[in-house]
RNA sequence: GGGGAGAUCGCAUAGUUGGUCUAGUGCGGCCGCCUGCUAAGCGGUUACAGGGGCCUUAAACCUCUGUCGAGGGUUCGAAUCCCUCUCUCCCCGCCA
């Protein structure tokens, strides 16, 4: 969320932002609305500076007809503020729905273009690995293995489920001890476990909600909701909290597994474990002074880079264009390793700075000195990375002509040194 | 699920016959003084948000309004009285 004094002082600014975006934001309808929250305000906040002046008087009145008459006439005053409350209520809530309606503002060093076509390519890693035999996709390797089994996830929980089966369920476990392991030991996050079901305010905090309801999990029985992404725990960690200073940066990696309930479109992506209702993730977070997030930014991107690395699997990254931008964010580098198989770039991460869009939902804090006032911290959050696309890069990458894959080197500890899947 | 207790300015607490509570005190924090250094001591200060004023802008400053878990009610006036909700703690039940 924009700050609203930020908004009235920065018009220009912000039509320009949006425009860049293509995104037709209510900006005219907030100023027109915060315009008639500050006349009603100034009305009815100099009628209770009168009745408060009035109520002092009536304590120390010793006349008692004098006071009556005096009460009299503030019960009028009374009615007035009541009616006036009640419609700056109205006002606010309207102006606030607004509000969260209005994405981030892209960072001026992002490229303009309409959509994910005019995203710009950064840095590719690596050759894209030439096998000498035509590679299978990943549902193929899958199936022919035993190690993914799409029918009977289907027949338990419906389209868009699977199931991992024997080592290819240990892979996907081995991937995510080995992330959580080198983000903690090497780069410095600490490990967290949320609550994979959260209540509806952190929802709105992470800027899923309002917009994105569709796409979410919703239990109606208790009104919690099921993450679709550790983003929206880890943005929640530290709501409504001052935080120290001297304790910035602060960063954070979870595991959760991802519900999400879109309507995939029919046709698209709808083979093999690319998109599904559910998959699990590996998320880095990071909590910084403003002046950080930038040179933060990298940084997670390049933790990213560094399991594509480990894993000596090609990937490029991605600087994506203003049009294409997530709703929160203002900047956003896409990691996609190379997948033979199905002969695509896959996006197994998106790194993102929300500056303080975020921070300002969450009620996210910090005391820049002990005595300044405090002022919202910089969010950022970047895949680390999301797992069934990087079993898929695995599969792909490392088959081998007679169907079986190998078993990438770091992962091997965390396999029982099993070498190959056969 | 049943029963009981509670929620106050970073922490700990005072405040419940409604009116100098513009919320007191202690600790902690900050500023200053003092002192070879440190500690102690002394004095001051110390919440957040919003509106208006001042100003080229911002900060600072002045002023007003709101916030004592949240929402609503009674009243000229609510931390204080009434209702609803949320959360926390304890006991019982159930449970991996």
């Amino acid at each position: 969320m924009l700050g609203l004094r930020f908004i009235r002082d920065n018009l220009e600014l912000v039509n320009d932002a949006m425009a860049r975006r293509g995104f037709a934001a209510p900006i005219g309808e907030i100023v027109r609305l915060d315009d008639e929250r500050r006349r009603l305000l100034q009305e009815v906040e100099s009628l209770k500076a009168k009745r408060n002046e009035a109520s002092r008087q009536i304590a120390a009145m010793k006349d008692r007809s004098a006071a009556e008459a005096l009460k009299a006439g503030m019960r009028r005053v009374g009615e007035r503020i009541k009616a006036l409350d009640v419609e700056t209520a109205a006002v606010e809530e309207k102006l606030n729905a607004r509000l969260l309606e209005v994405p981030n503002l892209p960072h001026a060093s992002v490229p303009i273009g309409k959509d994910e076509r005019e995203n710009v390519v950064a840095r590719t890693w690596g050759q894209p690995r030439k096998l000498d035999f035509e590679p299978l996709p990943h549902w193929e390797i899958g199936e022919r293995l035993g190690i993914i089994d799409f029918e009977r996830g289907v027949k338990m929980s419906g389209t868009r489920f699977y199931l991992l089966r024997g080592l290819g369920a240990r892979l996907q476990r081995a991937l995510i001890a080995w992330m959580l392991d080198l983000h903690v030991n090497e780069h410095g996050y600490q490990e967290i476990y949320p609550p994979f079901v959260v209540k509806e305010e952190c929802l709105v905090g992470a800027a899923q909600l309002p917009k994105f309801r569709d796409n979410l999990y919703h239990d109606v029985e208790d009104d919690v909701w099921m993450v679709p992404t550790a983003e929206v725990p880890l943005t929640n960690l530290h709501r409504g909290e001052i935080l120290d200073a001297t304790a910035l940066p602060r960063c954070y990696v979870a595991y959760t597994p991802c519900f999400r309930r879109e309507k995939m479109s029919a046709g698209r992506d709808v083979r093999g474990i690319k998109r599904g209702h559910q998959f699990d993730k590996v998320e880095m977070y990071k909590f910084t002074r403003p002046q950080d997030s930038y040179h933060e930014l990298e940084k997670l991107v390049d933790n990213a880079e560094e399991v594509c690395r480990r894993l000596e699997i090609a990937h490029r990254v991605v600087e994506v264009c203003t049009g294409d931008l997530g709703f929160s964010t203002t900047k956003t580098y896409d990691v996609e390793m190379w997948a033979p198989g199905c002969g695509e770039w896959l996006e197994v991460s998106s790194c993102s700075n929300c500056e303080e869009f975020q921070a300002r939902r969450a009620n996210t804090r910090y005391r820049p000195t002990p005595t300044a006032r405090p002022e919202f911290v910089h969010t950022l959050n970047g895949s680390g990375l999301a797992l069934p696309r990087t079993v898929i890069a695995v599969l792909e990458n490392y088959q081998q002509a007679d169907g079986s894959v190998l078993v990438p080197e770091v992962l091997r500890p965390y396999m029982g040194d099993v070498r190959v899947i056969r």
